[in-house]
RNA sequence: GCCGAGGUGGCGAAACUGGCAGACGCACUAGCUUUAGGAGCUAGCACCGAAAGGUAUGCGGGUUCAAAUCCCGCCCUCGGCACCA
């Protein structure tokens, strides 16, 4: 008996497959039933592809070739996100040029992904370092800058100082770079932003309307982070001894937001950030100015993450000055302290201790009034909840909540609501990426010129002259300058006014990595050929009508509020400029769970990284596809043991000795039963896929397989039951016995577009079948039943039992539950 | 602190709508076979107990004929957010 050689089969089929264009679409003809299966494209970046990648890959490749063999066109394109941070970080530190390491990184990444059985539509493939790809990146961002979505400003930003560049906050996690893991440094600069925030509210909408990993909706919802409240305006006052002149009190008012303006008679003193501008204003005597500065002063030089380490509220109170709460005009004080943060809201805050947990511990260090104005909580405890209003004039006795809206209006303030979600600050000051695509010209500027009215002298560079090419620099260091390196290439930045033709400079910013993959689903659809068709080009619009969006999108949860929300928002700008019949780019999104090993990340420092490449040579890319689906529910990745494997390779074994003997009984010969059990076992592996339950599928065709071994011959036809069942998980193995045993003569179609089997449901149950017997509640036996049997014959078959009649002897039946089909329970 | 997901044998994990807990697999044990290699086959395998039987799904209560599953109160682990007013 043949031994199943996968090397040698494995090959034979990833070559056949590729000339016969097995896992294409079909493009020319628009279909109903298309399925575009899409999974989050790599980063080339580290050695080669990661074991986690290939977990990835290989769950999203299953439910690929289930759609196709259920009869869709499917669209399962790959690509590799190699331009931007993390790739040229890898160049620096292997010291090759990040154009070359991509050449090699990319053979090497294709050849894995390619050997571990994946069904990709080859020929689609794109890279975001190609200037034909980057041609419609600088497309989308003058675009951006066109609609009014794209603007320069200077305003404190995250800064990494060991990749050199500028982050968006999205970026800066827990005030640490995403990629180095640096502290981020704050850095007043001016810089390139998309306006996201003009689409706080509908990515807020539209979540309730995707059909998404649940825990990815809910960091994107805390990450927008709406809240509903009010602002109100403060006077400033000086002191009533230090009032110079009638004209310098009372104009400087201090705007605040709050989500509890019905605490307002308790707001006892008021609080601003280091960086407001009050603090800097010449229109009031802070007679404690040198203390404040020096406060300020260090509260600026500290990064976010030391502000919010040190839990201790520090402060410092200005003199001199004082605010007028509006509600009923008392004189309240007023402080600088770093717990207030410039970046929400106005950097000001009413500080109201009884109600508010932080404001709470800060007046009790500083000894500041505190009164209570909601009645619900303990006498002088902090109380966060609502409750009828007292302390409050007019108010007392109404809800706070109905108090929300009564007192901001009593006060003059207006109702508010507050994103957290930022702009996108999308340049970077380093060298591998797309070079943003915009002119400045100084004389425009002078004569007030511009492209948009609010930024003179600066023009987007026009449609016919992109790509913006990429030079090719040799010290393509980040210089930490503030500036990319290609601010030192004057063949570059040296180039002519769109508008009145004299001498310009280019932006040399490149622009952030994420903004390649905010558009990279749409560009698999552009590739066909040679990049012919454009944005604009009616054919090419109708093919994204035909194949978008994406039907199923799968991923990494690490992308919840970077890529996953540029994306939408990226989605949402081109639909609201025509290029797009829909805001919501992927409609089912699925997280797959992380794969550890021995119970920790894996990592290199560790050493308990698993190179995909030794396991697919030693036990072949079907048992070790299969293992990795096998190990835990797809959703929530599990711990990768090398002894598992033995186990799939064992089952995959079995059924190749069973395929290649090729004795196959009449099905007259076959057990009644063993067609029950086909049929469950259609049933369950159909469901289970479909909700991306891989393991328990498995495991059903292990099911499946045991009960043929125990029978004496396996019909062809279940037999090939099983090979379909298990064609996306082991697409090799499959195929080559498929072949064999497929009876027509001459070539017989890959299973890979063979029919997924069907299941009848009326041979789901089989005639006969055990049903347990409990004595209150406790199983006591069991006995055959046939399922035409009377239910009082049957509670009459069970009393009769001796295992039963044991414990009915002299005791009186209170009552019997019977769970048809499923047991019986006798209540004494 | 807030939000989310979890906690089941030696291990990875199953369990429909509340209905026989531990499917399937790994490891292990015994036997057979052996071309002695991570091979194959058969049987066993939650715990206590000689057995009858009893006890078991993080802990403590509750609802129910019946709870891993529902309710209340705790504990722990992992992931995300974190002075967001």
């Amino acid at each position: 008996m043949k031994k199943y050689d996968f090397s040698k089969i494995e090959k034979k089929w990833t070559e056949t497959w590729r000339k016969e264009r097995t896992y294409e679409p079909d493009f020319s003809v628009s279909r109903g039933k298309k399925f575009y299966n899409l999974m989050m494209f790599p980063y080339p970046s580290a050695e080669g592809l990661h074991v986690g990648n290939m977990y990835a890959f290989t769950g999203t490749d299953i439910y690929g070739r289930f759609k196709r063999m259920g009869g869709y066109d499917v669209f399962e394109p790959i690509g590799l996100d190699g331009f931007g941070i993390h790739s040229e970080n890898y160049a620096l530190k292997v010291g090759v040029h990040p154009a070359e390491q991509a050449k090699t990184s990319e053979e090497r990444f294709y050849k894995q992904l390619e050997i571990v059985g994946n069904g990709f539509a080859w020929e689609e493939r794109l890279e975001t370092y190609d200037p034909e790809y980057y041609k419609f990146t600088q497309w989308l961002f003058t675009e951006m800058w066109r609609r009014g979505l794209a603007y320069r400003k200077k305003q404190p930003v995250n800064w990494c100082p060991s990749c050199k560049t500028v982050l968006s906050d999205e970026q800066a996690e827990n005030g640490k770079c995403e990629r180095c893991g640096s502290v981020v440094e704050k850095k007043d600069l001016e810089q390139w932003f998309f306006r996201i925030t003009k689409y706080a509210d509908k990515l807020l909408k539209n979540i309730e309307t995707i059909d998404w990993s649940e825990k990815v909706k809910i960091a994107q919802r805390n990450w927008i982070g709406k809240s509903e409240g009010a602002l109100l305006k403060f006077q400033i006052t000086n002191d009533k001894s230090q009032i110079n002149s009638e004209s310098q009190s009372s104009k400087f008012e201090i705007e605040v937001f709050t989500t509890r303006p019905d605490t307002l008679f308790g707001a006892t003193y008021l609080v601003v950030s280091p960086e407001h501008d009050l603090i800097s204003s010449s229109q009031f005597s802070i007679s404690n100015k040198e203390e404040v500065e020096k406060y300020v002063n260090e509260a600026k030089k500290k990064s976010d993450s030391d502000r919010t380490e040190n839990k201790e509220k520090t402060g410092i109170e200005l003199k001199g000055i004082k605010a007028i709460n509006p509600a009923n005009n008392e004189e309240v004080p007023i402080f600088v302290a770093d717990y207030v943060l410039s970046g929400y809201g106005t950097g000001a805050i009413m500080a109201v201790p009884a109600h508010d947990a932080r404001d709470f511990e800060f007046a009790k260090k500083f000894g500041l009034k505190i009164i209570s104005v909601v009645s619900g909580g303990e006498e002088g405890i902090l109380y966060e909840g609502s409750g009828p209003l007292i302390n409050s004039a007019q108010f007392n006795g109404m809800n706070s909540e109905e108090a929300k809206e009564k007192i901001t209006k009593h006060a003059g303030g207006t109702l508010h609501t507050q994103f957290r979600l930022r702009d996108w600050l999308i340049s970077r000051q380093r060298y591998w990426g797309p070079p943003i695509p915009m002119i400045y010209c100084e004389t425009c500027m002078k004569l007030g010129k511009g492209e948009q009215p609010d930024m003179p002298g600066w023009y987007a560079v026009p449609e016919k002259d992109l790509p913006v090419t990429l030079p090719f620099v040799k010290d393509f260091r980040p210089e930490g300058t503030g500036q990319s390196p290609l601010a030192n290439i004057e063949e570059f930045y040296k180039t002519k006014c769109p508008s009145c033709g004299g001498d310009a400079r280019r932006e040399t910013d490149v622009s952030d990595t994420f903004l390649d993959s905010a558009w990279y689903y749409i560009g698999y659809l552009m590739r066909f050929g040679n990049w012919k068709l454009e944005i604009g080009n009616s054919s090419f619009a109708e093919r994204m009508k035909a194949w978008l969006p994406v039907d199923m999108y799968i991923g990494g949860a690490e992308h919840s509020v970077l890529h996953l929300l540029y994306v939408r928002f990226i989605a949402m700008a081109l639909h609201d400029a025509g290029y797009l019949d829909f805001e919501e780019p992927f409609p089912k999104f699925r997280a797959h769970g992380l794969l550890i090993k021995d119970g920790s990340k894996m990592s290199k420092s560790k050493g308990n990284v698993i190179n995909p490449d030794d396991y697919v040579k030693n036990f072949g890319a079907d048992a070790f596809r299969t293992y990795l689906m096998f190990l835990a529910p797809f959703e929530y990745g599990g711990d990768f043991r090398d002894q598992g494997i033995l186990g799939i390779t064992r089952f995959l074994d079995r059924v190749w000795k069973m395929g290649i003997s090729s004795e196959f009984a009449e099905e007259r010969e076959e057990e009644k039963d063993l067609e029950i059990l086909v049929h469950q076992t259609v049933k369950k592996v159909t469901h289970d896929i479909e909700a991306l339950q891989y393991n328990t599928a498995i495991s059903a065709m292990m099911i499946l397989l045991n009960e043929f071994e125990k029978q004496k011959k396996v019909s062809r036809e279940h037999f090939k039951t099983l090979l379909l069942l298990l064609a996306p998980f082991a697409p090799f193995m499959t195929e080559e016995l498929w072949q064999h045993v497929s009876l027509s003569n001459g070539k017989q179609s890959s299973i890979h577009r063979a029919q997924w089997p069907e299941y009848d449901p009326k041979k789901l149950e089989k005639d006969s079948f055990l049903i347990a017997v409990q004595i209150n509640g406790k199983v006591r036996a069991e006995f055959e039943i046939s399922k035409s049997m009377d239910p009082k014959e049957i509670e009459a078959m069970a009393c009769a039992l001796p295992q039963i009649g044991k414990f009915l002897d002299g005791k009186d039946i209170k009552k019997i539950i019977h769970v048809p089909g499923r047991l019986l329970n006798i209540v004494l």
